[in-house]
DNA sequence: CATGAATGAGCGTTCATTCAT
DNA sequence: GATGAATGAACGCTCATTCAT
């Protein structure tokens, strides 16, 4: 009679899988257990031990998938923005309307500061605060992404007589907003994701000049 | 015959009061050092050695006078702060046209990015990056100044169906933008001081509503 | 009709066997490259993985192979002191007249020198760096080498009222003589093997009295 | 009436002063120390822990006085070999007479080796079993010693058709026929400093032809 | 007002070694 | 015969902080 196939019975300890398991499998559970301990505790006030016991590992197995501090710290960052990223292009790619789209990349952040909170506090919050060479490499990946937010930017103001430095700076307008309106609304959890989306889309799309004109003819 | 006060004739060494010097004078070179230093090697990068030695103490100098590393932290961001609202406050002072002042305001605050670069660096850049106790103390710093900005808007909004949350939302996507242009700029020195708050000011005042208009109409 | 040997075709990386291959071939394997590596690195300086590396396998082969890493650097030793030993003695065993005999030694210590520059590192150079039970053990060898060069001097000086301790003397000074002048050669590489083995000749046949007897004459 | 001199009482503990004790003191005891636990466990067999443990001091007062643990380790070495160099130094200033010369550089160093054992095990034994930027430094002085030898032997062989190079090579003979001797009565202490002398004068002085002419006319 | 000496605690990292597969 | 995964135990080094002088 045919053998039902061993699976061996990965158990599960505290949600995480013990003993021995693919690599693979171990890398995205540290990945995990990282992004969370390090938007607690911050860079500095994260060390490995505390990865590597919330993994229900020992140290030389995180230093065995990711090398140092420093390489687990930023693969987490790396996870995170490239997930950030792919809401963002996601939705601003379902339209052609320039206010469609700015309203769908921007409540794409919010959902992503919503839904994936560690990973936010990651980029943005307390895990954000790094300092030296890993410092920098954040620094050129932040860039980046406005850089992409950019490319989105440029199709709809062409022939506006802005040129390419002025939409950079523009993005990086929308994006530096977008980032403290999140600080905000992660201190004051009361509000909603739309209203706080909200509030960034009359901000972005019409600036201060047309309140102020109603403010003056009420 | 009055007599000139009479002035111990201080040594200076490495242009810092050396030997034995008042309180007052010793509390505030150390705080010019230390926001050299939290500036160039961010908070955790920095040790209270690095302070002393650059100040030409010892360290239990430093303790003496700030009583923790996080102590004398806090007291350069503290410092930092205050200059920077004292700028945009003076500034704001100035006119009562919003538009006028909201350029009064950015201007401002990039003079503070040129002039400043230490502090700005201590309160945006490298040195705020920490985590932990004094983290929380930094923000709530940071959202009074907002709280401040906010105060300054809501004058030019009044009457228009804004409410205070909006106003407060609108003062953060206000100083996030301006945050996030400095950046960029610090990373592009090529730029000018009138070039960045031209497009932090275009921004704020139009959003983007108007350049796409524009480009269609092209 | 006879059968040419079935040679199963090892597929070569890098020069060495891959796969799966005889003990005897993979042991003889990793000691040239342990040697190699520990002759370079030094003993603490080189890690199990750094060999396991280089041999194209995998850490836990050379703990089968050697069982630790003691285990390995003696194999290592002991491979390098046998052929030393084996040059030396087939020089000896050549002439009876004994300043040929000596002669012959020192141009075999030299040559070896020259020609296996790994085993002379392992033997007495940057690899011969240990502590603990193997440098007892590695002591224990050295020892052994020039008891068996008190060996070879004992004919030669029978009768002449020299007993067996001065003689054991005499091989020690003729070996730490060979030895420093081995490492004075490695660092000035210009000279020849017959400059060095010259000077080894002259020190250990004449001594320095008959040099300092043509200085006072001349 | 006049107080006596308030000495503070320096408790001695195992031997080795306790609590706060001027730098040099500490320097100099740190020293000591060191000298005896490389000299029993080799550099790679000593943590910093060791030798504060044993000076009764925590592990952070031996990097403020030295650095590293190379450091510690390369002023004990340096420290060993100034002493020897001295003895030497000194014996052969005593007389003109070459083989007196001789005789009294052999002595001095074999006397350095009974009576600072630990130093001579951190020049040449246990001790000296370093590798990496260490080692190399070790290798330099060792260099220098032979070079210094080496200038003691010139004067008596001027004329005599030998140039620098021949020297140093005698130099070099001279101490490794020393430093293994030296290493030969490490394992037989039953043997006396005069006999180590006598056999090293023997070898180095006359060489092996006159015991071989001997032995050819018993 | 300031220093010299010292400590306690922690952290990043490495490595020899093992065992189930 | 060989691998992949994991561990336990150190170790070098740094730093905030204190106290007697």
């Amino acid at each position: 009679m045919a053998q039902a196939p061993q699976v061996s019975p990965k158990a599960l300890v505290n949600g995480h899988p013990h003993g021995r398991v693919p690599r693979a499998v171990r890398e995205e559970q540290l990945l995990e257990v990282a992004e969370q301990v390090f938007a607690d505790q911050g860079y500095q006030g994260t060390s490995i031990e505390d990865i590597a016991r919330m993994a229900g590992v020992t140290r030389p197995v995180v230093y065995d998938h990711f090398g140092s501090k420093e390489g687990i710290y930023l693969a987490c960052v790396r996870r995170a923005r490239g997930e950030l990223e792919r809401l963002i292009n996601e939705a601003a790619g379902t339209t052609d309307d320039p206010a469609a789209q700015l309203w769908g990349g921007i409540n794409a952040y919010f959902e992503f500061v919503e839904r994936h909170g560690g990973a936010w506090d990651v980029l943005f919050g307390q895990g954000s605060a790094v300092a030296g060479p890993a410092a920098e490499e954040v620094m050129r990946q932040r860039f980046a992404t406005v850089e992409g937010i950019a490319g989105l930017l440029k199709p709809f103001v062409a022939h506006s007589g802005v040129d390419d430095q002025a939409v950079q700076a523009l993005a990086h307008a929308l994006s530096g907003s977008g980032e403290q309106l999140a600080k905000w609304w992660r201190q004051n959890p009361h509000l909603t994701r739309e209203q706080v989306a909200g509030y960034h889309m009359a901000f972005a799309w019409n600036g201060l000049e047309q309140l102020v004109q109603r403010a003056r003819t009420a």
